[in-house]
DNA sequence: CGCGATTTTATTTTT
DNA sequence: TAAAATCGCG
């Protein structure tokens, strides 16, 4: 027998076996699944002789790719030099899309190679510009909304006039002609959405037969995970890839789907049958992670779903710790009880083989903030996934759009967005001009600059500024192409004046030799084992292909946008240098039809690092920041300093541009979860697919889970159930549910009461053990409210709570923060601070800070490369008025002597944490502490 | 045109 | 609370 069927079970050994034609994979949670695809993998390669780039296999998200390839790394050692291709519905689009798209061209007319993606943000701004314009200011009708019924209609394949047709009142049209302006706009920008990437490859690969049997003469062999969570284009997407020859597998779970409000279609799953008569159905119903007890909880509240048909997944782990339920007073109180319980667990398994590891699930984003708190007081270090992503940063996104808009100049978002940062003179009343302009001739908004500069249109300010605007953009561009140095030189000559100091000319200069003279950093050689992480992350496949055709791209397709040829073929050097290390050797690889080999001469584009470094300069955007000269705007700098670093590294794989940028769009940070973090907070959305040891699910209640929108709808009712099996299903020993009997919503309001989640109430009582609740609230008044109920010792610090007590006995650990006395002030703020200088400064020298990893642009880059978390450390060097500073020995009259914790804020509010001898730690603010410096 | 101050409004989930 | 939109002044 193969080894790779070794240890797996019957079901298991045929799920890897049946390779040929159509299977569905109906696996339940923690049944082995991606062991099964990555082996399925594996076997093909290994005993069927497949050739691994036949092999394509598209997961849901960057997460799931990543850790699929790493896996299907192992498993086959490093036997073989050509790998499957491992993607992202998304990511895998983009890379179709940026190879062919032209294909779909009419008459020069159609989206071009350079094609921009827009994110959210982005999209935003289209559809409030459309807004604008229809002069739809009613405030009935919100971007966010407009943007949701958009993209619902595209996941469902509705296009404009079909949604006009089909509504039924005045804002459903209003939607639709919204739509529809939407779709010019993205195609007058040369850009796409989310979405987009999808349909245009569907749409792609239905019309262009020569293409679409490409794609099946390479991919032989298909797989497609999460199944259950496609959506129509993803669906079709499938069919078309899956070809004739439907070897096709596709795995899935039904009570697992957690995506239709993006589309996702369960009938996909549930009627794969139908459209694959000949399909062969295997199920996997042995769980192999979870306890009885959890696995017995989790269905029986997946139970309670009616759309279902039911499986009965069982396990060998019999019995188990029961699901700890704990009900806390409010939300900080639940944190600090979760943080606790994570530090005993932490150090009491500390002894044992496997690592500890833990995860704390939420429902939304927003909840992470009190755990975050409260594992900061612990000292615990965490790892986050989700939330603000690097790119989300205003000076990163900002530089991003700078390399866009030298990339596709069209692109009329991005340029709005750098236009006037810095500023530059070109204000609302200039862009509203160009604007209008650029809608009554159906040019871009760059195409209106250029009118209005050579027309002379607006006043001669503004048009001063705008052609300023425009010369920096164009030396950019020419950087990418031959002979740019001259150029340069020229337009700084007769630029200086207006925007160039000295020094920075001939920091640009310098620059511009050094790309000439040598356009490869030394070290680029020696770094053969490239790293691959950035070909979106986990794909193996060889990316020159992409940049290789883009390189060669003629400039008469890009005619209708009115981009030259120059544009493309920017990091050449670099192409070759990477065919010539990696993939020319990969005899195996296949070689797309149209694909010719990349040619340039020495010397004749700027690299990316360089052009970086120039935009940074010359649009000035570093200079207003020093000007600007408060520690958030040195910190920016250094964290652009830090993009052209990555930019840098970046190039020094190989990248392009193009690579760079879409890198930036498709993977966000989201993607670095670390499998070495010991504790990590995620919403439950992004649990999907793992496992850990010991599992929190907080915030149990009524309205945020399930979430105050389902609970009118049924369906979406039983999504959130769904949700909660997800979750609950991540534990593999122990699993705790929390909630909070009050909590406060946003701000400053009164918290609310809360009524225990239904969810609970589905888990069998016998199952569940009640981790004990501490006193009751007090009554409270005003603003005295909250200030900690009953006592207020507390001490989040590890020294007091060594001894982790039965959770009996609570008298003396309420887990609450600490405050108040002199003002009222509680909520434990947020440590203020956040994105600024001196990170590294401010903790206690010895003790590791706490904190959640990515920092800024370096740690990401780093991480990104190896998975570690970073530690985010925390600011703070202030010593305020009292010259207090973290470690200073103080005096309070009430409470004594104590030390300094840390400070937040500044000014009259700034707050000090101390830790005092006798009586734990208090918050306080320092106008009003009265402390005396030792 | 740009900046700061004030008001408003929103919290699902993600590629 | 906190980010975003709006307002109003120089």
């Amino acid at each position: 027998m193969s080894r790779l069927l070794e240890n797996m079970n019957p079901q298991q050994q045929e799920g890897i076996r049946s390779v040929d034609g159509p299977v569905l994979l109906l696996a339940g949670a923690g049944s082995g699944k991606t062991r099964v695809i990555t082996h399925r993998i594996a076997y093909l390669i290994q005993e069927r002789g497949v050739p691994a780039d036949a092999i394509l296999a598209v997961t849901f998200t960057n997460k799931a790719a990543k850790e699929m390839a790493e896996r299907v790394d192992k498993i086959l050692g490093h036997s073989s030099l050509a790998k499957p291709m491992l993607a992202t519905f998304h990511s895998f689009c983009v890379r179709v899309l940026r190879r062919d798209i032209e294909a779909l061209r009419v008459g020069g007319v159609g989206l071009t190679k350079t094609f921009a993606i827009y994110d959210e943000t982005d999209q935003q701004a289209v559809v409030k510009q459309a807004l604008k314009r229809l002069a739809i200011n009613d405030k009935s009708l919100k971007p966010r909304v407009a943007l949701g019924r958009i993209s619902w209609a595209k996941n469902h394949m509705i296009d404009p006039q079909e949604y006009f047709l089909a509504s039924t009142n005045p804002m459903e049209e209003k939607i639709a002609h919204l739509f529809e302006i939407y779709k010019k706009e993205l195609f007058k920008a040369n850009a796409l959405d989310f979405d987009d990437l999808l349909l245009e490859t569907v749409r792609l690969l239905k019309s262009s037969e020569e293409t679409r049997e490409r794609y099946n003469r390479r991919y032989k062999y298909l797989l497609i995970d999460e199944y259950q969570d496609t959506n129509r284009p993803q669906y079709e997407l499938m069919k078309l890839l899956a070809g004739p020859d439907s070897n096709v597998c596709v795995v899935g779970d039904e009570d697992q789907s957690i995506y239709s409000w993006r589309g996702a279609d369960i009938k996909n799953i549930l009627e794969f049958e139908k459209d694959f008569p000949a399909t062969k159905t295997i199920r996997l119903e042995q769980n192999y992670r979870s306890t009885q007890v959890i696995l017995e909880g989790a269905g029986a509240v997946v139970a309670q779903n009616t759309q279902r048909k039911g499986k009965n997944l069982f396990t060998t782990r019999e019995g188990g710790s029961l699901i700890g339920y704990y009900e806390a007073p409010d939300g900080e109180n639940e944190a600090l009880f979760i943080a606790d319980r994570i530090q005993r667990y932490l150090r009491e398994a500390g002894g044992q083989v496997d690592l500890p590891r833990c995860a704390v699930l939420y429902r939304t984003n927003s909840q992470s903030r009190l755990v975050e708190e409260a594992l900061r007081r612990y000292q615990i270090q965490y790892h986050m996934v989700g939330g603000f992503s690097f790119y989300d940063r205003a000076e990163v996104k900002d530089i991003l759009s700078y390399l866009k808009l030298v990339q596709n100049v069209h692109d009329s978002i991005a340029l709005g967005r750098v236009v006037n940062s810095p500023p530059r003179g070109i204000g609302k009343t200039t862009m509203e001009t160009l604007e209008r302009m650029a809608l009554s001739s159906g040019m871009s908004t760059w195409d209106a600059i250029g009118r209005a500069i050579d027309d002379k249109l607006l006043p001669a300010r503004a048009l001063q500024a705008l052609s300023s605007f425009r010369r920096l953009i164009e030396d950019a561009r020419a950087m990418l192409g031959p002979g740019f140095a001259e150029k340069l030189a020229e337009d700084v000559a007769q630029d200086d004046d207006t925007f160039l100091r000295s020094e920075t000319v001939e920091d640009i200069e310098a620059d511009v030799s050094f790309g000439f003279g040598d356009p490869e950093p030394e070290d680029t050689g020696a770094n053969t084992s490239f790293d691959t992480s950035f070909n979106f992350g986990f794909d193996f496949g060889p990316s020159e292909e992409i940049s290789t055709l883009a390189a060669e791209n003629s400039s008469d397709s890009d005619a209708a946008h009115g981009i030259d040829s120059v544009s493309f073929n920017p990091f050449a050097p670099v192409i070759l240098k990477k065919s010539a290390e990696t993939t020319v050797d990969k005899t195996a690889e296949i070689k797309m039809a149209d694909e010719k080999p990349a040619f340039r001469k020495p010397g004749d584009a700027a690299t990316l690092p360089e052009l970086i470094k120039f935009l940074n300069d010359r649009s000035g955007y570093i200079r207003a920041l020093e000007e600007e000269a408060t520690p958030e705007s040195f910190s920016r700098i250094e964290n652009l300093k830090e993009l052209a670093n990555a930019a840098q590294d970046a190039q020094e794989r190989g990248e392009t541009l193009h690579e760079f940028l879409d890198h930036a769009a498709l993977v966000s940070d989201a993607d670095s979860y670390s499998e070495e973090a010991r504790v990590t907070l995620m919403t439950l959305h992004a649990a999907k697919g793992l496992e850990f040891p010991l599992v929190f699910l907080s915030g149990m209640e009524e309205g945020l889970f399930p979430n105050s929108r389902t609970l009118t709808d049924p369906p979406g009712l039983e999504e959130e159930r769904r949700l909660c099996y997800v979750g609950m299903t991540r534990a593999m020993d122990t699993l705790i549910m929390t909630r909070a009997r009050y909590r406060r919503r946003y701000g400053n309001d009164m918290p609310e009461s809360s009524i225990a989640s239904r969810f609970l109430e589905e888990v069998p009582s016998r199952l569940v053990e009640d981790l004990g609740s501490p006193p009751a609230r007090p009554q409270f008044s005003g603003s005295d409210y909250g200030s900690g109920y009953g006592g207020t010792y507390a001490t989040p610090y590890p020294e007091a709570n060594r001894f982790g007590r039965p959770s009996t006995e609570q008298s003396d650990r309420h887990y609450s923060y600490e405050d108040e006395d002199q003002s009222g002030e509680r909520a434990p703020a947020r440590p203020s601070g956040l994105p600024s200088v001196n990170r590294r400064a401010g903790y206690p020298a010895k003790t590791a800070p706490p904190g959640q990893s990515m920092d800024n642009i370096a740690s990401f880059f780093a991480a990104r490369g190896q998975k570690i978390s970073r530690p985010k450390l925390e600011v703070q060097e202030q010593t305020g008025k009292t010259g207090l500073k973290q470690g200073s020995r103080v005096r309070h009259p009430k409470y004594g002597e104590g030390t300094v914790f840390r400070r937040e804020g500044d000014g009259d509010d700034a707050k000090i944490t101390v830790q005092f001898q006798q009586h734990g730690v208090k918050k306080l603010v320092e106008k009003f502490a009265q402390l005396e410096r030792l």
